[in-house]
DNA sequence: CTTGCCTTTGACGTCAACGTCAACTTTTAC
DNA sequence: GTAAAAGTTGACGTTGACGTCAAAGGCAAG
């Protein structure tokens, strides 16, 4: 498929997919006239890449994280790297969630209160 | 305090401080010759702001969320704002497990696999 | 063959959250 | 009093992940 298909079944910008490229996160062929064709499974990929950016991760990791020519062999190093940025992920899912709880709490109270028209505890108190 | 005390008390520069305050996320106190004195609450206000910006919040919705100067009675408007930001929250939380998992199971093939000598799975397919 | 859409490369623009530097004034330490 | 340290405003620089536009070539339909 061509650049334009992917995007649309992607739902990112061609200039998205020229960037990725570009940054060494995704391949393509060539077709004679220089146009780019993906297969099938560039659709996934961009998932993936998709994840990994929301993730909080910068294209020069994920592109260490996702070789994609290499012959599929782990090295120690690639492992290494694997489990640092998935405790650091872990770190901030556990921030997130204390985030979530003290928004929770604020709300809480708020809602409370206002049926009561008493003061909402202050949010920076919670 | 002075402006340099806060921000080595919180972490954070004397510029981002300043910027803050720009962004009307921060109020001070001024001496007769124009410096910035900051309260107690400051540093407990300051880490809010950096836990919200953590959680992916820009300035204005940061803003929006924490009025400082009002009174502490929260409008219904406030409450639905903090209700849509919780959700939204929740809803990345949920995509960065979901990204943690796919990373742990990546993992988990790769090491075991690193003893047999046989083939990873491709990070893509797992 | 031409019309119209798709694709190519290249280059400049954007935006947020600050970094950095300059020129100057205030406060602190001795 | 004087030098060092800390504060002030103003302005320009940075970075990452693209957006946007220009000039040109490619491709199926009629």
């Amino acid at each position: 498929m061509r650049i334009g298909e992917l995007a649309h079944r992607t739902g990112v910008t061609t200039r998205a997919l020229r960037y990725y490229e570009e940054q060494n996160l995704l391949t393509a062929e060539r077709s004679s006239s220089g146009q780019r064709h993906y297969a099938e499974d560039a659709v996934e990929r961009i998932r993936l890449i998709r994840q990994l950016y929301a993730a909080g991760l910068n294209s020069k990791t994920v592109a260490e994280l996702t070789p994609d020519v290499v012959d599929g062999r782990a090295t120690p190093q690639l492992l290494q790297r694997l489990d640092a940025e998935r405790d650091d992920l872990d770190q901030r899912i556990t921030d997130l969630i204390r985030t979530r709880d003290r928004l929770d709490s604020v709300i809480r109270g708020a809602s409370a209160n206002m049926h009561t028209g008493a003061r909402c505890p202050r949010i920076a108190d919670a």
